[in-house]
DNA sequence: AAATTATAGGTAACCGCTTTCCTTCTCGTC
DNA sequence: GACGAGAAGGAAAGCGGTTACCTATAATTT
């Protein structure tokens, strides 16, 4: 079909220009032991055949690649559009190139990945880990680059990580609504159990109680929700135990978009009888009717301090933080 | 830190078993000139040194590697999660590694991305082609290894591509709506321009006005929106502008929930004065307030379906349909 | 028993590129 | 004019594998 094959080596340009191999890499490189005529003489030819350097061999060659991983938990979640665009765009300007793996939540796939990337030769790799995947701590520590946990992490007093202050986000949400309607129950709706986000916004629940010398009861949490099917199921539960007025406090939007609706359908009000407050501020969220109360994390941020982050791992600097949790905002709307 | 070095090369295993490289390499590859206790020593050495192939090197050495890029114009898109499942699981169970990467819907971004991947002997790619990205057909030629466009295409006589039937999808929602309110208007309201997504909609919008004898009139269509925010602006100019009744046909599920909150916000009520209907099926769509009617798009579908074209390819097996069209459905909700 | 043929494993080249020495040349210097 | 120094470029090793081609046994054949 084409004429023109593209596999164009270092040696081709060489050939054609009658010099070395080793000339070419030279004048590719930057090295200064190379006249100015035939560093232009070379670059001309580079581009005339339009060569691309073989990363393959590159890498190899080097034992390092420019080349950074990302192993996500679930990119199909809403919430990681903005956080990847933090990473990329950042990673970019320092000139490497990301690769994104996708380990859909599951530890044995992130396992497999972990074992793939290893083998690759990558720069670095930040990665927000699959549920209960905490075994794949050995692969991460067995290959020699370096790493950062974004959004989860294992152990709070893990190597490098990146997050959002979940606790400090649900505590305001929590608050909030407490301070909205004294003395009425405020639920608590948990997404997927054992990973830090849930946890710490569980705690921030509990101690916004405590400061409020509200007595925690057990039938007012929910755990372990994954997806809207999930809530709207709970929220019709809740809508028939509870009596109006109270207050849900919801671990995602996601999750509180399922209970909105499941209270709608049940005849509560919102947020009349019941005030709801989620976390994440999905683009949807003000344009939902009612728009949805929620606490906003500094995903772009997440993103670009996380790569920051690495890059100076990779750069083999000193850190100054190794563990960042960032600040998030309660926004009110109309659901509180 | 750690005490043991990670880089088990070959040669190491060569060396602890006193066998050469060759021996180990043969093992395993399967090659059946090893007899079968030198082949469970190699393997068993192999497992307790975790040692894991060099990628770099292979693919270097063969020329090829068994991973395939995903080139896709904006992973932030809800759209996309269910996509992406269907392209990795695929691809997962027939072997290969996916490497996902962002185009963020940028032409010279996709230029560079395809440029890298060039370099780095993957074994395939399937590409959902970012707007006004034409240029980048030049690099997917002049790298001799399949690609299958997904989602969208430049030209309908492409080579091989995968999508949705868009014009399908909007036809069936226009219908729906005509046929709902005859006699009244049905407006329409486009995503961002030169995608074949948007162009097919549009076709479609246009063809179902046609088919019931209803005058098409500009003041009905408004062009290239690219989000909520777009869409709410929208909304709220044709509110203040037609006369319900009438009907809006969006071409993303996105756009009508801007649109959803435009009209609510300025007193007008949908579905009794305006009937909306989308494209894609977001999760949220049954859960909103009220529920989103819309076209389903058979995402998952188009995944596993373009993957499977580009294994076919990779492995220069014969094609039997170089393109697909995929059915969509109409799904009735309270919008409508 | 000699010749043929499997069987099992090794040798060495090569994939595309980088980098560490070398080798030339050309000057400037005493 | 001989010598040392710097400039410009090349030769070759090696990164971690794979594979075509060989060699040395062991097994089979006649």
């Amino acid at each position: 079909m084409r004429s023109t094959s593209n596999n164009i080596t270092m040696k081709d340009i060489a050939k054609r220009m009658h010099v070395s191999v080793t000339t070419v890499s030279k004048v590719l490189n930057g090295h200064q032991d190379i006249s100015e005529p035939t560093r232009q003489r070379v670059l001309q030819t580079v581009k005339e055949m339009g060569y691309v350097p073989n990363l393959m061999a590159v890498n190899l060659r080097c034992n390092k690649g420019n080349m950074v991983g990302l192993v996500l938990s679930d990119i199909s979640k809403p919430y990681f559009s903005k956080v990847i665009h933090g990473y990329e765009s950042t990673l970019l300007a320092a000139g490497y190139q990301t690769l994104i793996f996708n380990s859909l939540e599951q530890a044995d796939r992130q396992y497999q990945i972990l074992k793939q990337i290893a083998s690759m030769y990558l720069a670095g790799v930040i990665i927000d880990p699959a549920q209960n995947s905490q075994s794949s701590k050995e692969v991460l520590d067995s290959m020699d680059i370096p790493y950062v946990f974004s959004n989860r992490y294992f152990a709070q007093d893990e190597d490098y990580y990146v997050a959002a202050d979940n606790k400090k986000a649900s505590y305001l949400a929590t608050e909030h609504l407490i301070q909205r309607k004294p003395g009425f129950p405020v639920l608590c709706i948990n997404g997927p159990d054992n990973i830090s986000p849930t946890i710490r916004r569980y705690e921030g629940y509990l101690e916004a109680l405590k400061d409020a010398s509200i007595q925690q009861k057990s039938e007012w949490v929910f755990n372990n929700l994954y997806d809207l099917s999930d809530a709207y199921t709970i929220g019709k539960k809740i809508a028939s135990t509870f009596q109006p007025p109270f207050s849900i406090f919801c671990s995602t939007d996601q999750l509180a978009v399922g209970v909105l609706r499941a209270l709608h359908d049940s005849g509560l009000r919102v947020p009349e009888d019941v005030g709801i407050v989620g976390v994440d501020d999905v683009d949807m969220a003000p344009y939902l009717t009612p728009s949805l109360s929620t606490v906003s994390l500094p995903k772009e941020s997440i993103g670009e301090t996380s790569a920051n982050l690495l890059i100076t791992l990779m750069n083999g600097q000193p850190v100054e933080t190794p563990r960042y949790l960032l600040d998030p905002k309660l926004i009110i709307r109309e659901t509180s």
